[in-house]
DNA sequence: ACCTGAACACCGTTCAAGT
DNA sequence: ACCTGAACACCGTTCAAGT
C-alpha cells in the first residue's frame, strides 16, 4: 500500500472509531469521511461496506475473545468458564451501540465482511459449550447456534437507552439458565 | 373527520399494513404514501410519526393481548398461564419484522406514540408475574421490567433471517428459565 | 378542513476525471 | 495507484399554496 493510502486508511479508522463510539454502528459513513477530511469514495475504496469497516474495528477484540476461549480450554471444563466466556462475548457485541443488529444480519449472510467474525465466535463458543455439556454442567437443550443467538440477544438488550440499566442482571439470568 | 379524510386514513392504513408485512417496520413512509396514491404530507397529517402509524396498526392486537391477560387472571395463578401469555406477547412483538427495535426505543421514550402500548404490555405482564411469584412458580429474580425486556429480546431473535429457525426453541428456553 | 407539490437537508453508492 | 467531486436515486420532514 502506498504511503498516502496507508495514512488515509489508518486515519479513517481512528475517526470511525470515535464516531461509532459516539453515534453507534449506524452512524453516517459520509459523516465519517467528512470528519476524516477524506473523499467519501476514499472511504469506500478502503472499506467497501459498513460491515467491512466495523469488522476491521472489531478484529482486535475478536482475537482477544477467541484467545480467551483457547485459554479456558486448558483448564478443566466448568460452568464458570462457560459463563465467563459468555459474558466476554456479550461485551464484544456491546462494543458499539447497534452492532448486534449488524452481527445478526451478518450471521445469515456469508457475503458479509462480518460473517467470519460470527463464525469464529460461534466456533469458540461451541467447544466451551460441548465441554461443559460433557461434564453435565450445561443444558443439553442448547447447541452452538443457540448460544450465539443468546449472546446476540443479550448484547441487543444492552443497547442504551432501553434496557441498559438491567442488562447486567438479565445477562446473568440468561447465563445461569444455560447451566443445569 | 371529513369523508374524504376518513377514506384516505383507512386506505393508508390498509396499504401500510401490506407494505410493513412485506418489508418490515422500517419500510419507507414515502413508499407507503406512493402506493396509497396519497401525498406524503397527507400520510404525515394522519400519522405524525412512524411510531404513530405502527401503533395504530398494532392497537387491535394489543387489545387481544391485554384481554388475554385479564382472562388468565380469572383462573388460579400457574406457570402455564404466565408462559402462555409470555408467548402471546412475543407474538405481538413479531407482528412486523423489526418492530421490536421500535418498541425498545419507545419503551424509554414517553413521547413516543408506542409508549402507551409498552406500558400496557408491561402492566399486564406484571400482574401475571406477581401472581405466579406469589404461589412460588416464577423466579423472584425478575420484575415487570425484566419480563418486558425478555419479551422484547425474544421478539428480536425471531426476526428473520438470522435466528428465525430456532426462535421457537429459544423462546421456550427463556420461558422455562423464568419459572422456578 | 384537508390535500399536495416542492423544497430542504440528508443518506448510500458509483464513476468519470484528475494527479 | 490512489483520490475526488459530482451525479444518481433515494430518505424523512416541513410548509406555502391550492381546493
Amino acid at each position: 500500500m502506498r504511503a498516502d493510502a496507508r495514512k488515509n486508511y489508518t486515519h479513517v479508522l481512528t475517526v470511525a472509531r470515535e464516531v461509532l463510539t459516539e453515534q453507534g454502528a449506524t452512524a453516517s459513513l459520509r459523516d465519517i469521511a467528512r470528519k476524516a477530511d477524506v473523499g467519501l469514495a476514499t472511504l469506500y475504496r478502503h472499506f467497501p461496506s459498513r460491515d467491512a469497516l466495523v469488522e476491521t474495528l472489531l478484529r482486535t477484540e475478536l482475537d482477544v475473545l477467541t484467545d480467551r476461549a483457547t485459554e479456558l480450554e486448558k483448564e478443566p471444563p466448568s460452568a464458570e468458564s462457560l459463563i465467563d466466556w459468555f459474558k466476554d462475548s456479550v461485551r464484544y457485541f456491546q462494543r458499539y451501540r447497534g452492532v448486534t443488529d449488524l452481527m445478526a444480519a451478518a450471521y445469515a449472510d456469508p457475503q458479509s465482511a462480518l460473517f467470519t467474525s460470527c463464525s469464529r465466535v460461534r466456533a469458540a463458543g461451541n467447544s466451551l459449550l460441548a465441554r461443559a455439556q460433557a461434564v453435565g454442567v450445561a443444558s443439553n437443550e442448547l447447541d452452538e447456534a443457540d448460544l450465539f443467538a443468546l449472546i446476540a440477544a443479550a448484547g441487543w438488550m444492552s443497547d442504551p437507552p432501553s434496557f441498559n440499566d438491567r442488562a447486567d442482571h438479565l445477562i446473568d439470568f440468561i447465563a445461569r439458565a444455560m447451566l443445569r
